[in-house]
DNA sequence: CATCGTATAGAAAGCGCTTGCTACTGTAGT
DNA sequence: ACTACAGTAGCAAGCGCTTTCTATACGATG
């Protein structure tokens, strides 16, 4: 039913073994050959059969792309970026690869379960991207399984990722620490002494280490934070909002707020808002990551912004073996302070 | 090297075909025999091979979207929806199945690429979003790809994207036309009568279909448009701030713009507060989907809520067998109108 | 006690492709 | 003219799994 190497092989009057080798063109054919090939491939509309295709060469042109949250843009930003290196040619068959991003909503069991599947199908390449979960026996686990697919052959990147012991995983990992500490150091300047801080996910190692770059600043301020200002949350606007009100309530002295992340930093704003009180005359809000939206924010938000696509684009290519790795494996990708209107002098 | 289903049968001391039943759960295989090999794999670390388990069983357990931007929260989200369905329980081997999110960029010809690769792979199933692009060779290209791809026994379904003819594909389409006519109709009840209109990528059908809307709103009315009213762009916020600024040069006495979606008419706010506009006093704005970050824009946007969740749910079911398709293969989703800030009775 | 049905396990034939090796040309080197 | 050797093409052995068909063992049945 379905057409076959050997159909076409028939059909252009050659053995299997030449149909192959002129898809895959890695021997050599006469042209004549190729050519009488490449037609009855065209006529018979045959389609390589993908599984058998990498059954036989034990490796496959698939690369996996993990991502925490494919709703967020933070991660479709990445995404698009890494995919965009990889989609093009360089590799077997017509030089496509099937690039897929796998969405693992966070969860430490579907991170392992895509990490699993792509194992199973053999993957070439596999890229994770989005900060890791702090959990002793989640973290082994994972550490376990990409040495496993390195040895396997896979390679593995990590995209705004900590480096993970133990692995020959090439890390790019976004100066979360730095670009918190520039934010709040930036807000101090502006004579900011009490600060409220929204959170991401506890046991993210991106929430611990925006929380510690933000604490950094203050230690180096001299101002003693308050239990009371900082407030755990998801990374969406919706836990922004809530967070805020929840920190109104708390310190209503509070004259700035310093959000995980812009979407957290829109809510932010919108419950500030409600509240009555005005950005960044009242309030100041930052943000962090410097999403598209965040300039279009009334007023625009001041935000780190992270390189994104940059980032994306070099682990991609890392990813696909056509960019040398960073020195030692793991390379530090900073943000950029951008100062805008959310932030301003504090009332009195 | 690897671990094989041999070397587990060897060790749990039964033969291969019996591994395979333990594994893949549809034949009978007593209880003693079933844990003893689960010993095995386990112990042995065994993890199957998904291209040959793929070739002997000609079926696949992977899944495929296609999107035109991934780093659009408007396909992010019909993207999470559709893959939360996807990945859970119900399949084989576990009922593990990879839902992988593939990023055609909008290209025609990427589009038909991801559509071959998958075909390769013998995908269990397809879902398509986004509309369309109208050209007649290449949707005649798409079409013969799903029919074969409908023969080869993969599940077709097309999500926020028009029916294609003679596919046996189910369609999940949005009633863009029945929004924007709302939208407008709104628009038109305040009293505007002057719109200005910033449309989408002219060659795609859901430009078209909400054009089709706004125009039959204002012919509805009576009013009379002026070919300077309409500008084409892309669906991104640039595009909307560059077309109001060239909307505002056309025709500077609009008292309303309408966009083709909420990231354009972001674009357009920006454009007009830096135009000395205020939103909605001077001119109302409106968008299209009702995007995470519309509720949060100042003014907050009045919109056409899209149901992205819903429907990618739906798809995601109906890809999987899980569901029902409607009747005919066919369904329209609506949009519900959004009124909010952005929008108000015109100056003068 | 012979017969049968049922539950469970194994043997073995592929699935469609890749690739190491062998075989056959024709041309170049001596 | 004879060997040597590129340049091509074919043979055939798998790759690791699924599945049909067959075999065995048992308890139930007449």
């Amino acid at each position: 039913m379905t057409v076959t190497l050997a159909d076409v092989a028939a059909r252009a009057q050659v053995s299997p073994a030449t149909v192959s080798r002129v898809l895959n063109g890695n021997y050599p054919v006469a042209a004549s050959t190729r050519e009488r090939v490449l037609r009855a491939v065209d006529e018979l509309d045959y389609v390589l059969n993908g599984p058998a295709s990498a059954l036989a060469a034990a490796t496959s042109d698939l690369v996996g792309i993990l991502v925490n949250d494919i709703a967020d843009p933070f991660f479709g930003i990445m995404a698009s970026a890494i995919q965009a290196e990889i989609g093009g040619p360089g590799g077997r068959a017509g030089g496509e690869r099937l690039a897929v991003v796998c969405n693992t909503g966070g969860s430490p069991e579907r991170e392992l379960t895509y990490l699993t599947l792509l194992q199973r199908q053999r993957a070439a390449a596999v890229v994770l991207t989005g900060g890791a979960v702090e959990n002793a026996p989640h973290a082994a686990a994972v550490a376990a399984k990409l040495r496993k697919l390195a040895d396997a052959g896979t390679r593995v990147v990590l995209c705004g990722r900590p480096p993970a012991a133990d692995t020959q995983a090439i890390a790019l990992t976004f100066d979360n620490r730095g670009g918190a500490r520039a934010l709040t150091d930036h807000l101090i300047g502006l004579g900011h002494r009490r600060l409220g801080y929204i959170a991401g996910p506890e046991e993210r190692t991106t929430t611990r280490h925006r929380l510690e770059g933000h604490r950094a600043a203050l230690r180096a301020a001299g101002i003693e934070e308050d239990p009371r200002w900082t407030v755990y949350g998801r990374y969406d606007r919706r836990s922004g909002h809530e967070a805020t009100l929840e920190l109104l309530r708390r310190d209503p002295s509070l004259t700035a707020i310093v959000a995980a992340n812009d979407s957290v930093a829109l809510g932010a704003c919108a419950a500030l808002r409600e509240s009555g009180l005005r950005i960044p005359e009242d309030v100041s809000v930052a943000g962090f990551d410097d999403l598209p939206f965040s300039i279009d924010a009334v007023p625009s938000l001041t935000t780190v912004r992270l390189p994104l696509s940059e980032a994306g684009a070099r682990a991609g290519r890392i990813a696909m073996g056509r960019e040398e790795p960073p020195l030692g494996g793991i390379a530090s990708v900073r943000g950029e302070l951008m100062v805008r209107g959310s932030t301003g002098v504090p009332r009195g």
